[in-house]
DNA sequence: ATCTCATTTAGCGACTTCGCTAATTAGCTG
DNA sequence: CAGCTAATTAGCGAAGTCGCTAAATGAGAT
């Protein structure tokens, strides 16, 4: 684990992520769409502007919770399950750990 | 369950509580001193000023995470594991679903 | 009633977030 | 290359967050 403060850091970054809720269905969505999905098909199902929702997704991906690939013209976002370990990981220990 | 609009806000009341290092600390401070603290007490070991901590422990309470109750002068601020369940609930539904 | 102690509320300034529209980048096709 | 399409970046304004200090509240003790 090492590095504290970079730990306290990505904590910071993913649940600073999950704290929108459009974030959040945006990932439902992509769960719910077999884990990737062209950005264009994200932002339609959404009625905030394109711009708006390719923020979002940037802020998701600084999170580590989803990755890009460049797919021709499109860009194809995948959910990256592994880093919302970092969430249940908080969680559980904040649950177990005796003081 | 129903309501669906009000899950909605209680899961933004609790991540958008959770976004905060200092809040989350908070958490983790109450459970690993058994629970409950007075206010000062909590506000003793953060080095913000003590309002700012006041602040971040009424936001913990709007998001159902801590409940205060007097106790003569002071304040004493319980944890409420319970409603960090929403948050667990969310990832499980989120990892288990299907599409 | 007054004083003190624990805590909150009020209010300010710096900064960030989040929505938007307009402009730009970059790949593909003719 | 010109033109279309997918998506991002730029930049703006409204609103929220977070730190602070100063003032107010409210309970207990003198």
């Amino acid at each position: 684990m090492a590095e504290p403060e970079a730990r306290l850091a990505e904590l910071d970054a993913v649940f600073s992520a999950l704290a929108h809720r459009a974030r959040r269905q945006i990932l439902m969505t992509l769960h719910f769409r077999g884990g990737s999905m062209a950005a264009g098909d994200i932002a339609g199902r959404f009625a905030h502007a394109w711009p708006t929702t390719t923020r979002h997704l940037k802020v998701l991906e600084e999170a580590g919770l989803v990755t890009v690939e460049r797919k021709g013209l499109t860009r194809l976002y995948r959910l990256e399950p592994k880093n919302l370990e970092v969430v249940t990981g908080w969680m559980k220990w904040l649950k177990s750990a005796k003081g």
